[in-house]
DNA sequence: CCAAAAGTGTTAGTATTACACCCATGT
DNA sequence: ACATGGGTGTAATACTAACACTTTTGG
């Protein structure tokens, strides 16, 4: 072992902020876990643990949220890794976090390993979390506002096919503020021209009113126009 | 030790990604250290190296900077950390990766440690490097072109006083392109008038011409209006 | 015919771009 | 006087935001 050191090591951890936008109630949440072991045994947190060796970050975030919430998550992006020297009381813990987006009405919850419970609070009235754990949320949130306009966020909320009012509603929350329609539509155009959002010729009929037509995201044709340098915008 | 964890563990180090802008030659460049022990021995590399436990993220990745090339970097900032299972030949290394900006003209370069040699490459021209560096590099780079944008990064490299000329040409060899004079200037306009760029009424004669007015940064008064939201655009 | 919800158009204000012009200095 | 580099102004164009209007459905 030529290249083995030998001298205290930082351990290493994950923590997974999940967003859940709940479309009915118009609200963003966050996904946390109760602990059920110390430290800060029963106060609540994010999901995450400790880097196996054979794996890869966001495969330990993946198993981890899995483990703990029984979520499975599409998309994850690397937030950020904190490493404060006092931010775990166990020692010197470096945490590498991740976030990420889902429809809390297409998860099942199911808490597990050392975790006593987990559920989606309101990000706007979240409990007192572990560790840094707060630093961490606020952290994502801002991530998650800056990337908005950029990327295809709202579109990996809906289902595979949508119409273009849901489009726009899921814009209105995220960004905690209504769009007006018809400019929302007219950023949305470049999309539908370039084959990104593909009118499926079907109809979605409301409760009351004109029927709107149904489209789907062609995550293909989105990475074409993604490499050659275009935005999401709205 | 109640909270002791006792499995094989991950390794954590630094690496820094530290441009050099040359403003006479109009090029960019990365701060590179030869590598004196193995793997890798004699390869180019970026500095950096592993993290103690009584430091932080920061701290470890300016301390062997430091001790590799003799460098000290203003700001630094966070950039990813890479975890990729075989990214290092010794075991499970994870990187988090930092990436600042310099003038080479301003600091002396002076190879130690484990270092065999330090020195800037061109950006257009690296050598092969270890590891997985060349991908940190081209993210440090994609990191630099999205930053220059919103904040001050141009102002990072000029001198305590300097003219709009000289804060000119700094992003046009950044964005590698020329600008418009007359349309830098309506962009910095604001940034004067809130009190971001302070004119010093002292001048500077150039070699020919008419001399040109000095300003200076204010750092308070950026960190104010960056609070606020305000962006620093070019 | 009316209410509700989807979808379109019009206009005023603002920001961006390209380019021409003026100013201060050394030779 | 003129070359050199600093500094300002303007007109055309593109983008944005606000708001009014039209279309399609169910009762």
């Amino acid at each position: 072992m030529a290249y083995t050191y030998d001298f205290p090591k930082a351990d290493l951890t994950t923590d997974a902020v999940v967003f859940g936008l709940d479309l009915d109630a118009g609200r963003l949440q966050v996904l946390l876990v109760e602990r059920g072991v110390d430290p800060f045994r029963g106060a609540w947190a994010l999901p995450g643990g400790f880097i196996r060796q054979d794996e890869d970050l966001e495969a330990c975030v993946r198993r981890e949220l899995h483990e703990e919430t029984g979520v499975e998550v599409a998309w994850l992006e690397q937030l950020y890794t904190f490493g404060a020297v006092a931010r775990d009381p166990r020692g010197r813990v470096v945490t590498v976090a991740y976030w990420g987006i889902v429809r809390p009405d297409q998860v099942r919850l199911r808490a597990a390993t050392d975790a006593a419970a987990a559920a989606f609070h309101d990000a706007e009235a979240l409990p007192p979390l572990a560790f840094d754990h707060a630093d961490i949320v606020a952290s994502a949130l801002q991530r998650l506002r800056g990337k908005l306009r950029w990327q295809p966020v709202g579109l990996w909320l809906l289902d595979e096919v949508f119409t273009l009012v849901e489009l726009e509603r899921v814009y209105a929350i995220l960004l905690g503020q209504p769009m007006d329609r018809g400019n929302f539509r007219k950023k949305i155009r470049p999309q539908v021209e370039a084959g990104v959002l593909v009118p499926t010729g079907q109809q979605r009929k409301p409760p009351a009113g004109r029927p709107a037509a149904l489209y789907r995201f062609d995550e293909a044709a989105w990475q074409r126009r993604e490499a050659e340098g275009a935005a999401f915008e709205v």
